[in-house]
RNA sequence: GGCGCCGUAGCCAAGUGGUAAGGCAGAGGUCUGCAAAACCUCGAUUCGUCGGUUCGAUUCCGACCGGCGCCUCCA
């Protein structure tokens, strides 16, 4: 019995074993950004947390296809490329590809498939027209399509809406009279003129117009996990805490009315980065991106450490304090990686070994039971501090490539070994030559000169240490 | 109003019906020419408050206080 991956679903509101259809093939769909702005790290926080749980998947043995979808029409692109002047493609490639480079800053895998939706047009007209034919859609009177819930009896189960009142009041949108019941909504709106100026309309059989924002993942996870593995049921579908309702709520209305199929067997929520106890967003302007803290030279590693040690499901308030708490502890996991390293290699030694399996183990135990990054990274320090003190020891035991092995495979799961930062080489030659020069002035005990060296190279951002393998060096 | 989340040491944050992980910061110590790094020791008799269930609750139940999220296009 190989231990299990489980996972709080959000359906069941409970923990429960994965179980692909089909294993060991898992589908997994997330939620991708919208691109008509930068995405702030609050975004990234459930990107970062979904890239952890595609990782700890396949080193579970899963095989795991990864869809993440790109929104690329909605409101808010459409009316960004309005201001901006520009057609919506135009207005959102830029943003596309932005999307990549912070994605690559925070060391978050790639997807396999990124479906962008105004490319999968097609897939949703037929969605569409699928959803009429079968009766659980209707035109409105203002010529938009959209989906009849009453036609669809479990509406609601994801958010649990069954015990919900919708509150009456200013957010009742004013175009019910459109709709057949007000909590209808639009699979497909038709074209207005500012659709039509940037270029976001499109041609379909029940009118010009373009798709809901609930559309396109329904139409994109079903024709792509169609094409890859001729099924209709999503394995795994991730996104933030925000999309229960009534985004996920309407995907499954979608996409079960046009298939009879479960959408998705597990559903996966990640809570909020907060600042201040307020969720962090565009609309509150409390805000930070990714590229911000990479203009800001944070290594990504500390990043992801600091996200890594809160669970997924809990919100976390972002601070500079808990920012360089991380930081440091990244810098921790560096040294000791260096140390790891440069120490004899054996093959025998107990100690370490012990360590070494027993960080593995507790890893695994802590990430099958949902997810629990914070105690695989407390697993990780506790292993630090211990394999510390073992060579810190007069004779330092063997074992240490059993030890780099696992220390490299947790960290590099998590990813959160500090990046090598080169320096530019003239300055190494001067780094080098003054610890050159303080090693002979400490050698005949002119500690003051030795002194007055050090605080010149500290003055340049340069800390040393002195090790009996001589002097070693860092940037700060 | 409905649904839901959170409140654990200076800060961040795990966790369990049986007596509180880990990180950062701080104090003392070992080591060091001094530092740094590393290691050791120290910190919540206590987990928002008040009740209840229980042999026993931070963990279950109820009320309350405080903070927050969603309720039709927000990760």
């Amino acid at each position: 019995m190989t231990a299990q991956v489980s996972l709080f679903n959000t359906l069941t509101r409970r923990v429960e074993p994965l179980q692909p259809l089909a294993p060991p093939r898992v589908t997994l769909y997330t939620c991708g950004p919208t691109v008509w702005n930068f995405a702030h790290i609050g975004n990234f926080r459930t990107f970062l947390f979904e890239d952890l749980l595609r990782r700890w998947l396949e080193h579970s043995g899963y095989d795991v296809f990864h869809i993440m979808n790109l929104t690329d029409v909605d409101d808010r692109t459409i009316k960004a490329a309005r201001q901006a002047g520009k057609r919506l493609v135009e207005h959102t490639a830029p943003f596309t590809k932005a999307f990549f480079e912070d994605r690559d800053y925070l060391r978050i895998r790639p997807a396999h498939v990124y479906t962008a939706a105004t490319e999968y047009m097609p897939q949703m007209i037929a969605l569409v027209s699928r959803l009429l034919e079968r009766g659980v859609a209707y035109k409105g009177e203002d010529g938009s399509v959209y989906f009849a819930i009453a036609k669809f009896p479990t509406y609601g189960r994801l958010s649990q809406l069954d015990k919900r009142e919708i509150k009456v009041g200013a957010r009742v949108a004013s175009d019910e009279y459109a709709k057949g019941d007000p909590s209808d909504f639009a699979l497909w709106k038709k074209a207005d003129a500012e659709d039509e100026a940037v270029g976001a309309a499109w041609d379909a059989p029940f009118g010009r117009g373009r798709p809901g924002w609930h559309l396109e993942c329904s139409a994109m996870s079903l024709e792509e996990i169609g094409k890859c593995c001729g099924v209709q049921t999503l394995d795994i579908h991730a996104g933030g805490i925000d999309l229960i309702f009534p985004h996920h709520e309407n995907e499954i209305a979608q996409s079960e009315g046009a298939t009879g199929q479960p959408f998705a067997r597990h559903w996966v929520h990640g809570e909020f980065l907060n600042v201040r106890g307020t969720k962090m967003s565009k609309r509150h302007g409390n805000f930070l991106t990714a590229r911000d803290l990479r203009e800001q030279g944070v290594d990504a590693a500390a990043v992801r450490l600091l996200f890594f040690q809160t669970h997924y499901r809990q919100p976390v308030d972002f601070t500079d304090e808990a920012l360089d708490a991380a930081k440091e502890g990244v810098r921790r996991l560096g040294e000791f990686h260096e140390r790891l390293q440069k120490t004899g290699r054996g093959e025998k030694g107990e100690v370490l070994s012990g360590l070494a399996e027993k960080l593995e183990a507790d890893v695994a135990t802590a990430l099958n039971d949902d997810l629990n990054a914070p105690r695989a990274v407390a697993a990780l320090f506790d292993f630090v501090r211990a394999a510390n003190r073992e060579l810190d020891k007069p004779v330092p035991p063997p074992a240490t490539a059993r030890a780099l092995a696992a220390f490299e495979r947790v960290t590099g799961l998590l990813d959160l070994l500090p990046t090598a930062r080169a320096a530019d080489p003239a300055f190494v030659r001067w780094v080098e030559e003054r610890i050159a020069a303080r090693a002979q002035a400490r050698k005949s005990k002119d500690f003051k000169a030795a002194d007055a060296i050090r605080a010149e190279l500290v003055a340049k951002g340069v800390e040393i240490e002195d090790t009996p393998q001589g002097t070693k060096w860092r940037l700060a």
